[in-house]
DNA sequence: CATGAATGAGACTTCATTCAT
DNA sequence: TATGAATGAAGTCTCATTCAT
């Protein structure tokens, strides 16, 4: 059983994912929720509040799921992949949400803006650390671990614009393939 | 000199890039063009011709690049390590362009949005047709080959979004390392 | 009392018999009716969806009553008379509501023209059927029997251009007087 | 060889007939007279200045026509069949102008307005000497003599709202159908 | 004569939001 | 909890007109 809450919160996910945050109107929103426009505002605060929420949840989830990781394996091959495959599946798993947080930050206000960064920084900071302990441990070689975080992450958040459900494609290979090709990109050919 | 017709057009990409299509005003775009609204009309037909413009100009411009730059090299790694230099550099040197090419496809209407979609599928065949000669020639060994271009394309387009101009990597350091991890990605270790 | 979607319609009414439908601002249709523009938008679909209401209602009556008249006579004469009475009285009653069917039907979109015209086609055929009953029955001599039908129509729909409720002649009156010229346009001399 | 001044002149006609003179505007008007829209301005005051221009020119040709005709004749009822004639023939020839000069003179500034409806009254005052005229010298029978004047000229003028140019019935045998009922409608049943 | 460029005003319509019921 | 009613601001776009070239 859903809430009419989380009725509204799917709503705006759908809708924010599919017309961007500013595409979307509040009418929108609340006939997709089955509710008119002014019972909308009982279960959210301001249209903004609604890209927030989803935005800090979504983050949190993926800092959350990272430090766990990270906690339970030591070495730094096995953390890499251990996050590309929890990152992959998040993205696949959630392509709205994750959509919505990597394309709508410019929709945020300043205030919000900086808090939703920063959670964004806190989640690289993560894998920028795993990369920089293997480049430490000479299991990784890179040009520049900046860039390399950056390509890895890139090449794995890309996996919400494209991958679908109900396709050939599992889960499980789709998240081995992706831990494959970021081992490559780190490891290099020996 | 340049022409208020290509004022208009960078003002619009300026702030599509930064605020998003929808998040554009049409008094803003005036305003950054140093126009008033109304004669605006002048240089442009809709809003969305402005956008579809862009998205036209960009998309033809990759495609006919990839194409003179794969008639000039015929083993597939080099080919892919052109493809990925001229996408990384069209990035990091557009990247206004590229990020309102890779984020606005939605917010055209269905028959531009049908057109500007053919565009894109013919570079991504280009990049498809080359990785499928390298495994073929047994040079290249990934698990899917359409999640590979995925892969790849999503990691080099990425740039679009961080990449700094007056920062301390120069731009051929950083197409330098794009090719290197592309080719890392599809030849796998040795 | 009256609703406020009615004093809307009302106001359209009165605006865009006087002043023309594409005479007639949105922002005029508001004061009058004593809204702001935006709050128009709670009573109405389009500003060309109030001015097909207004058609449609009105052709609407006007087949309803004619169909019910003509049930009751059996003779042409008398059932042209009726007509006359009828159609008369209502653009003396509803000259605004008339003038806007017979002068802004080129203001229709195609979709809607369409049913107008057919609605109008309808009622006029009407009376094209009593008028060609009453030439087989030798009652009427007309040169051509499409020629007189709008011949009469005319001269009858532009009560609602020039009559005026106040003044020194009756509605009564003015039915009579319509009726014994109709007749005369159509029996001729004895 | 038509003179630009005319063919400006002759583009108004047909918009502000097709679509009215505020659903007509000034690009539309140049591109049918297949000028620039600044142009227009070197042969033509205002846009109104058109409008005025075609009814004036429409009016006072159909006094003119008037006053010589009804100088021809001098019983009732021979001069009442030539001004319904030739009025008929008018609206037939030039539905266009006619209806203009009927349906727009709403869409006229006052001063001007005065003139226009000036000039129809001079019109009018025409027939209305001949009717009453008739009716002294016993010819006509009638309830009211301006109601009868009305639906005169209404059943003719509405020809411009129908008639056909390329169809089965010619200008002459109209005239002579309507020149018949024009009589009826006066003399009633002997 | 002709027009590209320009614009203030206004076109119709939707926006996010509030509030009394 | 729910919503009809309401609105100031803003949305995109066109209006009739002027003027320098």
């Amino acid at each position: 059983m859903e809430t009419t809450g989380e009725r509204v919160r799917d709503a705006a996910l759908e809708l924010f994912a599919e017309r961007g945050y500013h595409g979307t109107g509040i009418r929108q929103l609340a006939e997709r929720a089955g509710l008119s426009s002014a019972s909308l505002y009982h279960y959210m605060g301001t249209k903004e509040d609604l890209l927030v929420a989803i935005m800090r949840e979504s983050l949190e989830r993926l800092v959350g799921e990272a430090m766990t990781l990270i906690a339970e394996q030591s070495a730094p091959p096995q953390q890499v992949a251990a996050l590309v495959r929890m990152h992959v599946r998040a993205h696949a798993e959630r392509p709205r949400e994750t959509r919505v947080v990597d394309g709508e930050v410019g929709a945020l206000e300043a205030g919000t803006r900086e808090e939703i960064i920063g959670l964004r920084d806190r989640y690289e900071q993560i894998w920028q650390g795993v990369i920089d302990a293997g480049i430490d441990a000479g299991e990784f070689h890179v040009g520049s671990p900046s860039v390399a975080r950056r390509a890895l992450l890139e090449m794995c958040s890309g996996v919400a614009r494209w991958y679908d459900d109900g396709g050939a494609l599992s889960l499980d290979a789709l998240a081995d393939q992706y831990a494959e090709m970021g081992l490559r990109l780190l490891v290099g050919p020996s």
